[in-house]
DNA sequence: GGCGAGGCAAGTGCATGCACTTTTTGCCCT
DNA sequence: AGGGCAAAAAGTGCATGCACTTGCCTCGCC
């Protein structure tokens, strides 16, 4: 994953530096509170401190990090109240995306999403949970480029990417893959019908459902003791 | 307004000039287009260049300038489209902070919101533009806060202050000053009644109007031509 | 006279070094 | 023995320097 690239001045060092350590924070391989010392991570990419404490800042402003002032960054500490307003803006973003999905989308747009999601179903049948949490971003990715706003596209990413940690575990509660199709068979046929206020409505009670279930392992997670209350001062 | 304070080492030179920066960019001192060659940064605020890429990368990660790779940055140019999305956006924002502060809101909040609101027919009736402006910004902001939900408050204000370079001339338009107040006073009466629809939809509706009154200076405002020159040396 | 190659200047990308701040460790005093 | 206290260690903040890239300009060639 390293590797050694330093011949050429790509100008994407930083980039791929920022990408690198938002995906261990996303798939939690890094977790919250977890020190980011700069010249470890200098030492882990084989680059100076410099393009890290870009990178940092890029991911301190994404909101992935957290920079204290003269003492180091860590990766960014939710608080179970900020998670719980991280899931209510996420279901009223993809809500958001729905309506202007069922109302904007081209024909080409609802053909693919629907067949995409048809197709799905076997996914269901065979209990294949990884694919299905691959399909289940692509389909919700769908929705998001369905809204044709751009900006609503860039939120709801930015969100969904910040709320990913705690997503892991959601399709491993028994029985949630086959509601977690129903749910999109109601967005999806909201969606077919143009009719946006329903498909908004589908699309929020499924994120809201997601985020119940991701809710009990946002509470058994706490794999470290007390990283919970920093010492302050 | 260089100031030489470099005395003490707070750890917050960045965030200053990111602010610093934001401001002129927000405030339009800065044009969409315009060229942010770090050297020159560097020299105004009187740092060397490192704090100035840091700040930059801030910068670039809030959306507010673009960062081409060895080829230096630049204050980020936004389509009309780009725009389009993010006056949609706010919109949508916007109804959902009025959606939720009127269910949510406390006894407090409700009261000093409609105090404040009524406080304001005055400035309205002197015609106090600048004034109005500035409760105007702090009336959307209790909106903001009201709505309980740090998450949505941040998406609110960072989508605000990218769209704050185009609405500076919001009420310059005839007559919007008294047709801003009233489209606020239905806000109000219907968070009151805590009616979170009607006041998600009266804030959507007030928000496409002031997009709609910006979109005309929008469209006069066209990249570029060259800087006013304002900046002295 | 136009067009492409080479070189020059401007400017970005990163490494390194030093100053300063925080944290830790060992020591002294009560 | 325990609780500060001070000095060192660790680590961040910024300056400086050099390598590389890009854009422009000039000069040779067609």
């Amino acid at each position: 994953m390293s590797g050694k690239r330093s011949l050429v001045r790509s100008g994407t060092t930083v980039d791929q530096m920022v990408r690198a350590i938002a995906d261990r924070i996303v798939t939690g391989y890094l977790r919250p509170g977890e020190r980011l010392d700069e010249g470890s991570l200098a030492a882990r990419f084989d680059v100076s401190r410099t393009p890290v404490r870009e990178a940092l800042g890029h991911l301190s402003a994404m909101g992935l990090v957290e920079r204290r002032p003269n003492r180091g960054a860590i990766v960014a500490v939710v608080t179970q109240e900020h998670l719980a307003s991280m899931f209510e803006s996420m279901a009223e973003l993809e809500a958001i995306c729905a309506r202007f999905s069922a109302e904007r989308m081209t024909g080409g747009e609802r053909r693919s999403l629907e067949i995409e999601h048809l197709a799905s179903a076997r996914l269901v049948q065979m209990g294949a949970e990884e694919d299905y949490e691959y399909f289940n971003t692509e389909f919700h990715t769908r929705l998001y480029r369905g809204a044709h706003n751009t900006h609503v596209h860039d939120l709801t990413v930015m969100t969904r990417s910040r709320l990913a940690p705690f997503r892991r575990a959601q399709f491993m509660l028994p029985g949630r893959l086959a509601k977690s199709w129903q749910e999109h068979d109601v967005i999806v046929t909201a969606i077919m019908r143009g009719d946006g206020a329903a498909a908004g409505k589908a699309a929020r009670d499924h994120v809201s459902i997601v985020s119940e279930a991701s809710a009990v392992f946002a509470a058994v997670d706490p794999v470290h003791p007390e990283v919970s209350q920093s010492a302050r001062r």
